[in-house]
DNA sequence: ACGCTCTTGCGAGTCGTTCGCAGTTGGAGC
DNA sequence: GCTCCAACTGCGAACGACTCGCAAGAGCGT
């Protein structure tokens, strides 16, 4: 999977946004979606599709992991949601639009950072002028060692 | 898969310093393994863990994907070579050392540049004075728009 | 309230990768 | 050069994370 078609940039700051905007798009607002959304505006967190579907059932509401798939990637296309990659990890989703976040992860300890877009123009604006590419850290995150590992010897 | 134990990065610069490196590490230099490290030194292009059986079998070889998989994963322990994600391909396998490369990706036309890491460090000087991550996209690359995909209106 | 379509649950399938195991082989030591 | 044994191999089966096909169900414009 790339990006899809429909997933121009867009913004919205809450629940309402979210959902007027999938109707904008012809989506429905199934009760399934409704929930996904919620779940996702509920934490800062990424969740996987399996944890969402937990968090569903667990909630009351039947949510097949296969159903729950289809709708991340309705809202993904819709512009509502991202998901990221750390590591060899199944794929983990959360907000776009104004709660989008870029990534950094340490890939010795496994930390995680999540920051702001703004934070890391000086860094994309680098990469823009360098190599031509307007980089995006959101699928991918920045892979490293972190400061801390950065300066503890190798250990096993 | 996280980075394994013995990778610390590894200076070779052809066939012989890297079978050297293998048997410095007690790993036994297989026919199979001489092979995958001989077609890796042959391209620049990453190749599939398929793409490695095929080119032994049709060498004459016999290589089951699995033994493949094993040895990589092996040379990767070596710090003789590394996998790269582009979106969600599978794995594609390269050297490491002084054949090391560090990648940007386009996501909307699946263009790829590979760079040498020294023309990142610029930017990994960046990445690291205000997040204190020491950088590296060898295992993802730096994924965004190119330049010709930028200035491109946006197409379906 | 109706009906067209979009959605859903379920079961089965795919793909890339990994595992268990029994047989094979590289290479250190003689 | 031969022996021996841990390291390696092929094979088949398993795995996790999705994805698909289909028949039944549910939004929502009218």
């Amino acid at each position: 999977m790339t990006i899809a078609p429909e997933s121009q940039d867009v913004e919205f700051d809450d629940l309402r946004g979210a959902f007027s905007r999938l109707r904008e798009l012809g989506f429905r607002l199934s009760s399934a979606r409704r929930l996904v959304l919620e779940a996702l505006f509920a934490t800062d967190v990424p969740a996987s599709a399996e944890e969402l579907a937990e968090r569903l059932s667990s909630g009351g509401v039947r949510a097949d992991l296969a159903s729950v798939y289809r709708n991340l990637e309705t809202l993904e296309r819709a512009g509502l949601v991202r998901h990221v990659h750390f590591g060899h990890s199944r794929g983990l989703y959360a907000l776009a639009g104004g709660r989008e976040r870029e990534y950094l992860h340490c890939e010795r300890c496994g930390r995680v950072d999540a920051i702001e877009p703004a934070q890391l123009d000086e860094i994309r604006l680098a990469i823009r002028q360098r190599f031509g590419y307007e980089a995006r850290f959101t699928h991918f995150p920045i892979v490293g060692l972190c400061a801390d590992c950065r300066t503890t010897p190798a250990g096993p």
